[in-house]
DNA sequence: CCAAACTGATTTGCATACAAACAATAATGT
DNA sequence: ACATTATTGTTTGTATGCAAATCAGTTTGG
């Protein structure tokens, strides 16, 4: 008698994993760099990397929806971190850019970032955190 | 002259990659399975194959802290699909008991719940899905 | 035995995250 | 021109997720 029904084990699904893994590495994140948030952090590389973006287009290119993003930018401009002004072209638009204060912290953590992920991969071996991103970028 | 600096390119970050994989899961067990949440499902799926479990407990098994799983079970009870008791034993304690109707979920949910783990790794061949599997259980 | 340390649960506060509904504005087709 | 449609942003409601503080109950060391 085979039992052929695969039983289901929470630790195998990818779901489960994605969610302890996401998990340590906010745990790192936030040890590293507790000035701002994973997401608030990759809204001030986007801005870094493209310059000025409408509140929605920077959003998209976070993948954050509108609702999230409009939080995102509002704990960052009462930081101090960004600015919002007023689109004069399109007036439904609301121009997200990077202040100086914003530029100045992205400066001096980017190296952080960098080691932060490193620290998320430590055990892994340089070949398979390259297979790793590979596949999680073809599930992106 | 070289540019050795690598340039932070947020797409290849572990970090947004997870972000972003993780969006992509929510939404297809979403769409599968909107009864009940990724979390309330796997707090149901620990309830059946442990059995009953003190609430913290229960929240270490699932990956909760203590708030968080309380706010599920919370919910979950409000649906009538967990039952919790205090324990006569440890009066601190609070056990929370899978219901027949929580039991008659998950039994009929299972194996959509396997199918959702498919539709996520569906971008990846079978060797593939064995190996991303095994790398992030390797950082869990 | 009993104070100190620990554990279980709750509450508050903050930060994502998404759905749904809405208002204002812009673009489009006929 | 103008009604239809689409886009941008806001708001509300629900659900994680974690830190920190607190309270109640249990265990342990001297």
């Amino acid at each position: 008698m085979m039992e052929n029904r695969r039983k289901y084990v929470l630790d195998d699904q990818i779901g489960y994993l994605l969610r302890m893994v996401t998990q340590r590495h906010l745990a790192i994140f936030n040890d590293e760099i507790p000035e701002v948030t994973t997401t608030q952090f990759a809204v001030i590389a986007r801005l870094e990397e493209l310059g000025p973006l409408s509140q929605n287009l920077l959003g998209r290119e976070t993948a954050m929806d509108a609702a999230t993003v409009k939080g995102v930018v509002d704990r960052l401009a009462r930081q101090g971190l960004v600015a919002t002004t007023p689109d004069p072209e399109d007036r439904r638009r609301l121009t997200v850019t990077l202040t100086p204060e914003g530029a100045a912290l992205y400066g001096s953590r980017v190296a952080t970032a960098f080691e932060i992920s490193d620290k998320t991969l430590a055990p892994l071996s340089g070949a398979e955190r390259t297979v790793l991103i590979e596949l999680l970028t073809k599930l992106a």
